[in-house]
DNA sequence: ACCTGAACACCGTTCAAGT
DNA sequence: ACCTGAACACCGTTCAAGT
């Protein structure tokens, strides 16, 4: 389903010298990632898309992963971080919506132990994260916590999302569990057989969306205020 | 390093018609996650850790996913839960622990779609937790966006782990961290600058009960409680 | 019914060429 | 310096045997 047409054209034997350098590869992984997902990130298909063979790909990196690690650190430096917000609170909602969108986009970046080990100190996310936290007055011990929960809660939140996503476009989802769980025997599972009496139903943003707001209470509480925003 | 001694003895051409059955594959299966992780279980490993050839698996299990699916679900029959605390909070904390407990020493279950998107009514750790939440009088609607919240969080906190659990053991990684940190240009990146001023060291643990206690601090506050428990 | 050997279509990667 | 063919040591899996 290779749609680059670079080989298309004329059967060429070798490729011209100029065709393949760092930032092409990355490119084209990037690609491939978005519409067929890391396990169809193959050096062949790397290859074939950039109209080359599989071997050339080694002059410009060691080994698959370093095209993977180049693709994560791509991505965190392409993230746009919103700056403006009513407050502080709301800046820490838009920056965790960013950073849950990214890690939906790109989920390769939940597979990447350098992007998940967070050692980099060249960290757009933390350093706006904290910025909040300390003009909110908020200590450090508390607010290093504080956005070390943020960021596991968006992080889980992005893991589970691909394995739930279908949830969200089967409208018949949602009454199959209901009846499923309605069928539940009462004496092992009362209290989940007691919540389809009352039945509610999140889709997967939703579901965010109330995690975050609960989170960002607990911050605003951490921070003396009572909830001043939107 | 296959220790197992299955085929050392003898070099017999052909394993006895009783060696495999589904229940000795699981458990091989398991013992290979446990020791050497998901990249180290193959066919030919599990085959040799069993004494018998490759193929000789197939008659049991149509592929290599449907073994690991049968470890996910022997993971989870296996799961304990706790049933005794001094209150529906302190209970809420305990299940949290061991939900928490049981995705980091068994980290294939984050790989296992199957587990994350938990459609499975059989579900020990949902009842438990909504059996929490209906006693604190929460409503149906609150109470799937909290169990919901925190599951997250555990799971954020799990995929975050392994990346991580180098900086526990590594006495000095916080002390170079710490000066990696006060390294950055303090124009671009003030607050990481500001926070290397009083620096807070979290083990993985620390961080996994500060974000757990942070949650549960919403739970009790949307349940109406003044915080009882210890 | 259960265990297996040969074979297939893939992987990523090494190494010695080619230009 | 950059591109490549052949070859290697692996994967998971199919299929036709063997017992």
């Amino acid at each position: 389903v290779s749609s680059s047409g670079a080989n298309r054209e004329g059967r060429r034997r070798r490729a011209p010298r100029g065709t393949l350098n760092p930032d092409v590869i990355v490119k084209a992984a990037m690609a491939v990632l978005d519409t067929d997902g890391l396990e169809a990130l193959t050096m062949q298909r790397l290859a074939d898309d950039l109209g080359v063979q599989r071997m050339s790909l080694y002059t410009h990196f060691r080994e698959k992963d370093a095209i993977l690690q180049a693709v994560g650190a791509e991505l965190l430096a392409r993230l746009e971080l919103p700056d403006t917000a009513d407050s502080d609170i709301d800046l820490l909602r838009q920056i965790s919506r960013a950073h849950f969108r990214l890690l939906v986009d790109h989920p390769v970046l939940l597979q990447l132990d350098s992007i998940l080990s967070n050692t980099s100190p060249n960290d757009p996310i933390g350093e706006a994260i904290f910025g909040c936290l300390q003009r909110l007055g908020i200590d450090h011990r508390r607010a290093v916590g504080l956005a070390a929960t943020l960021a596991r809660f968006v992080i889980g939140a992005a893991t589970v999302y691909p394995a739930r996503r279908a949830w969200d476009e089967d409208p018949d989802y949602w009454s199959r569990l209901h009846r499923r769980l309605a069928a539940l025997p009462p004496e092992t599972y009362p209290y989940t057989h007691e919540l389809t009496r009352e039945f509610p139903v999140y889709t997967q943003i939703e579901a965010f969306e109330f995690g975050l707001e609960t989170l960002l209470d607990g911050i605003a509480a951490a921070a003396g205020l009572t909830r001043e925003d939107s």
